[in-house]
Parts: structure tokens; sequence; C-alpha cells
DNA sequence: CTTGACCTTCCCATAGAGGGAAGGTTTATG
DNA sequence: CATAAACCTTCCCTCTATGGGAAGGTCAAG
């Protein structure tokens, strides 16, 4: 099959499978004698493999090396899980920020009038904080 | 004082304090007849409002949009409770998806041995969702 | 009058995706 | 068979926010 194909039957773009391909993460898709890009059935299992380890939000980086531990048969799990612990911690600290974000940004909301007069204690937040 | 110093009196680092004035946040500098950016104590708390902003997550965009009613007297606060409001909402929504990542990836790693054996929840998942 | 610490602008890189141009190929239709 | 539509190719640009570093000018102290 075409890239195009593959893209439907997969859910990744075009773009994005060229760019996989281009860093690397998966092998380099075979041509016709034109140039076009040439799949197998099996192809679509290994970006739809991708797709998913980037809906967990895994990075490309991360990624790659998933997708080389699923091809060896030989992997630890451990590796594997080493991986995804490392990812929930980056996660984590993340959730953490946003949420003391939003705890702040909601207190001085809340604080707001929201009408026509200039007085606002989000300006006054950001001016002395 | 020079770019230098504000730097350190704000927080706020000389590469970024020249992209504020490029976007057009801060009103360009004056400058010495040799070309140096020139400020006043009155910058400090300028830069530092930026530098505030941005630790609460605004954009270049919404911070840029902040110091403008921060500068208009005759503000209403009623626009800066919509760009806080609407910023949170984004916030939020980040949250949730940052959240739903750690529940589906905590429950994988949890039944993941984490051995040498190859069998893991994880790649599983990843091949088979 | 040289050295070192400033400053200037300009280009590059990051991460992950999309837009779109310029041009070649394949397929369907008249 | 010819032509048009729908593909495909590579290449470069854009977004967001920030930093690195080069090449070169300026200023102050020794």
């Amino acid at each position: 099959m075409n890239i195009g194909e593959l893209s439907k039957l997969s859910g990744v773009s075009s773009k994005m499978i060229r760019r996989y391909e281009d860093d690397g993460i998966v092998a380099k898709a075979k041509r016709t004698d034109s140039g076009y890009r040439v799949y197998q059935d099996q192809d679509v299992q290994i970006f739809k493999f991708i797709k998913r380890s980037r809906e967990l939000g895994f990075s490309l980086s991360d990624t790659k090396q998933l997708v080389s531990l699923w091809r060896n048969k030989s992997r630890s799990s451990a590796k594997v899980k080493e991986i995804a612990k490392q990812h929930v911690q980056d996660l984590t600290e993340k959730l953490n920020e946003t949420r003391q974000m939003i705890l702040q940004l909601n207190h001085l909301v809340k604080n707001c009038h929201g009408d026509s007069r200039p007085d606002c204690p989000i300006i006054d937040d950001l001016e002395s904080h």
C-alpha cells in the first residue's frame, strides 16, 4: 500500500510517517521504481504502536526506544518499566506545576470583580508579586 | 543601567529582554550613541511583571495584552479576568489530559514485573490498544 | 594600549506537528 | 490516446519559548 492508505489505517499523518522514518524510529520504507514508499499490512501495527505511545505522552526519543524494545524479543521488562516510570515522574512534576498555577489563578480570578472598573487583583499580583 | 544589570535585577535573561522588545511586549529601549540599550529603575518592575506572568503560564501573547492593560489606567477588570479565566480553562484541560496519562501509565507500571523477562503489560498496551 | 567584561546582531537548535510550493507519477475518464 | 485529478516526492517555513554561540564593536581598569 501507499503512504496515504497507511496513514488512514494507522491514524498517523503522512507527514509524521515520513518524519518517523527520518528520525530512525522505523526502518526506511521500500520504494517503487518511481520512488513511492511501499508498505505491508504489518506496518499498520507499527504506526499504531507509535501513535499509542504518543497518546501516553512518551517523547519521540522514548518512543524510539520502546519500538526497539518491542522488536527485541529478548528484552527485559525492567528496561521498559524504567522508561515508563521516568515518564510518569516527569508527568507528575508537570502536573504539580500546572496545579499550582491553577490554584493561584483561581484565587485571583475569584477576587476579581470583572466589571468596567480598572481595579484588579490579577494585575496587582503581576505587578508586585 | 545596561541590559546586564536589568537582567540581574529583574531575573529575566538578556536574551529574553531583547526578545520581548522585538515582540513589542515592551517599548523599544533608548540607546547610547554606541548602540547599547539603556534602562531606568522603573524598567525593572516591567520585566518582573512579565516574569510573573510567565510563571503563571500565560503565553507571550497573553502577557503582551496584560502588560498593555496594566499600562492602561482606564482598563476594565473584566478584560483582565477574561484572559485569566480562559487561561485557567486551558490549563485545566491540560491537567486532565496529563492526569489521564498518569492513571493509565501507573496501572501498566504496577503490573509490570520489571525483571529480565520480556513479558510486559506496557508493551502489550502499546501493541494492541 | 591591552585585556577582559561588557554589548550588538544574526543564525542555529530544541519538540512535534502542520502548511504549502514545485514537481513527478498513476489512474480514471472522456 | 490525452488530459485531469489524485496521488506521491522533497524542501523550506511556521508555531512557542528559550538558549547557545559566533563575529564583531565598546568600555573601563590596569
